[in-house]
DNA sequence: TAAAAATACTCCATAGGTATTTTAT
DNA sequence: ATAAAATACCTATGGAGTATTTTTA
């Protein structure tokens, strides 16, 4: 029995699909069905069900699958295990990133990181915060990096690093001449700010709701690139994390203006799989990550 | 990776011998050297330490051996636990037992055991104690049946059963007509006992220097059969397991005695490794073993 | 009817055997 | 000198691809 096997098993058991679980691993839909035939003769039960119209897997497939998912895990572990005996920081990590971290907070980390680990191989996506998440969960990437984490079920969340929202505006705007500015006053303008479905966005809304301003944007965007150029040509003032707009307040395209009456805070962190064993390059990408977002913090 | 392999691997660790894992796998040496060799370059570590003289481990081969135990052991018990939904009490179990349990006790049990599941291929092997250990220990045997057992480190012990032990003589001999007799009046006969690294014979002397009663044989057999017949033929009494002589007894060629100021217990046991994992055909003859135990308790 | 899974067929990589050499006791 | 392990070499098996058919939604 490959343990390779058992791998493409549990992939199968997780995606009920044959091609999908194929693509996973580098091998064609035929491989898949002809591996998980295999198996059945080789243990002589059923595994999948081919009665029901769904894909589905007998009590025996549910009893394989519990021990395939050990057995590959001890392995795994075993070869990252092994990779560490040998210092080897090596190999390839898929990086998902929503844009606003991989534009701003991600770059000097990731410099850093090959800097002191050459052989690692970094890939990054960039993507919105939900297709970050399908990433994880659907085993495309390996590392995902959000804001506003929340925990599920097979979803590990490793804080590392949090900023702050700031107000900016275009400097010919009649804040500009501020330092500071209340959350009440930010009403009376013309408000830029996120899709419903952005999380900065919720987080934003929610804070709105406490202090009772009620504060609906005029123009919505799904990603703090476009939402800059939109304050930079004038169009109104927007709530965006520090980071995202160091460079324009630095060249006096954009100025930005700290919120008097209260101080949000907007969470990043790394995701991964709960199931997932991650490399001794990934943990050292997350501990690099942790410790330069704690020196920023102070 | 093939789990095979790492079962191979771990039967390397154990054994420390090419050849001798080969014979336990059912391939040649050159095959075990093969898989070494592999199992190197594909996880890029030295796992056996080819500097020392003697057959050694190195730290990335400890780790790995670890591993490989754990994965091999839940692969196994997979494969049972499939077996049992199966409904499949089938296989091999390959038996090492001591004469006299194997002679007596045992074909009762195996007859009913048999009865019951006829798929099952019972082997069975008759040697003396200290070699069906090390029958077990060497994993040659899947269970081995002795009498006081001890549990060791890697050794473990399964009770099923006790006999009594009780005095055996001639028809003519003087003691014939009476029904109990004294440990101490076996002083005065000529004694014929186990040889001395058979444990019944431990147990024995260890009771007699309880009671107080020195008693050397005069004549010392290393298994039960043989003893018999000497008896038989009046060259003195013995103390042997009650079981063993129900036969003689019943047709008159041995007159039984019970000791009337002690019941002298001997303990029976399957014995088994501790890594090892049984499978359910093992598991119910056990259990009809030990069923069968209690029932002639009573 | 279109997508997914199963099957037929072929090819190639590799695991393991035999025979032999090397090493260690 | 003998036994164990490593190596060379060869063969057979089985795993995976391509192409195709069957199934299901």
């Amino acid at each position: 029995m490959h343990i390779e096997n058992l791998k493409v098993f549990v992939s199968l058991a997780e995606t009920q699909s044959f091609s999908r679980t194929g693509k996973l691993h580098g091998i064609t839909q035929s491989a898949v069905s002809q591996q998980l035939r295999a198996l059945e003769n080789h243990f002589g039960v059923q595994i999948v069900d081919r009665n029901q119209k769904i894909f589905r897997l007998t009590r025996e497939g549910e009893c394989l699958r519990a021990a395939a998912q050990d057995i590959t895990r001890g392995y795994d572990i075993l070869i990252n295990d092994l990779k560490e005996m040998r210092h080897e920081i090596a190999g390839t990590i898929r990086l998902s990133t929503i844009y606003s971290i991989g534009l701003h907070e991600l770059p000097p980390i990731v410099k850093h990181f090959l800097s002191k680990y050459r052989t690692v191989d970094v890939r990054i996506a960039y993507r919105r915060s939900n297709l970050v998440v399908e990433d994880i969960l659907r085993g495309e990437a390996d590392l995902g990096l959000i804001a506003y984490p929340t925990k599920t079920r097979d979803l590990e969340v490793i804080p590392f690093a949090e900023d702050c929202l700031v107000v900016i505006c275009n400097p010919a705007h009649p804040l500009a001449k501020r330092k500071r500015v209340k959350l009440a006053e930010l009403a009376s303008q013309c408000f830029i700010g996120f899709d419903h479905d952005i999380p900065t966005r919720k987080a934003t809304d929610r804070i709105f709701c406490e202090y009772g301003v009620k504060l609906v944007p005029s123009m919505e965007f799904d990603n703090v690139e476009t939402l800059k150029r939109a304050v930079e040509v004038g169009a109104g003032v927007a709530l965006v994390p520090a980071e995202t707009v160091r460079q324009e307040v630095a060249q006096q395209t954009l100025v930005e203006l700290s919120l008097e009456d209260c101080h949000i805070k907007r969470p990043l962190a790394y995701i991964h799989r709960k199931t997932a064993v991650l490399t001794p390059a990934m943990v050292r990408l997350v501990d690099t990550s942790t410790e330069l977002g704690k020196a920023s913090l102070t």
